[in-house]
DNA sequence: TATTGTTATACTCTATAACTATA
DNA sequence: TATAGTTATAGAGTATAACAATA
């Protein structure tokens, strides 16, 4: 049953060997271990323009799909609308995003990005080329990276696309 | 520079197609839709333990290396003393753990599972099967599991011993 | 001085429920 | 009656800093 052993690189003093047991051949714990090490990273490379990880994918999503709802946007994202609300108070508190009036429904908003939105998205292409790039560098390569994302692609209702860069 | 389009099955009113952009190529986004996913499916399927993921890991660590310190267990877990602290609080008032004095240093705990610390680990085997079953069907088949769980074991430090299951 | 465990604080994120205005 | 957006609350998780006891 033991499966995986670590030996802690940050710790000098001892070199203390773990057994992880089973959690060495559990998807979540490598999920959880692997998304800390990224985010970490994302945030750090985009500290300049101060982007974190879920405000940058609502910016993504909104400039690929301007003009969509709130309840739309927070179903693509899989998160809560009441989540979302929050998030798109600090990006429109930023005069990044904007809350236009539906044109066929009062209740709703259409979402767009504003000019200096998209000048900071545009922004963030090179920080995120950057950041994929410590992630090459941690991981092993592109074809491992490429393989990673196809294979997360069938979690969580999402549905890949013929057209995989 | 369009990757990747979601038809949003869980809308039966909208068949709206959300084009995700470079997100649909980013790992650290795919990371944490299917990390959410496995969370919230493990914790559904503990619930009857009442155990969550970070809960588990602890237990499943201490019992795999009984004797440890705090900050050594945090280490391998990767996180911060302070949450550790935290989350022993809970499962030593659950009676889960102990913290028992270190023979060799009086400033440190040997951490160590109680009787019905190990009585509740080897419950969870058969919920964490039933667990991981979910994740297969998911996700499609034991062998894109193993691929996954190899790739991921590349980041964060984590560097996998030869015997793989 | 440095380290272990602890306490405290602030912020992000998740999960709910309830409210309002519109449909 | 149902839906879109909002508000409020509770809890988990992360990131810090500071403190007491011990090394």
């Amino acid at each position: 049953m033991a499966i995986m052993n670590v030996t802690l690189r940050d710790i000098s003093t001892s070199d203390t060997t773990i057994d992880y047991g089973p959690l060495g051949n559990d998807l979540g714990y490598m999920l959880r271990r692997a998304q800390l090490w990224i985010f970490q990273d994302f945030i750090r490379t985009m500290a300049p323009l101060d982007l974190r990880p879920a405000q940058y994918s609502v910016l993504v999503i909104i400039n690929q799909n301007p003009g969509l709802s709130q309840i739309t946007l927070a179903s693509a994202l899989g998160i809560e609308r009441a989540r979302l609300v929050r998030l798109l108070d600090q990006l429109e508190g930023r005069t990044l995003v904007e809350r236009r009036p539906s044109a066929n429904d009062r209740r709703s908003h259409a979402m767009h990005l504003s000019a200096e939105g998209e000048r900071l998205l545009a922004e963030t292409c090179s920080l995120v080329a950057s950041h994929r790039k410590s992630c090459l560098a941690e991981f092993g390569g592109q074809a491992n990276y490429a393989t990673l994302v196809k294979l997360l692609c069938k979690f969580g209702s999402l549905e890949q696309d013929a057209a995989g860069q």
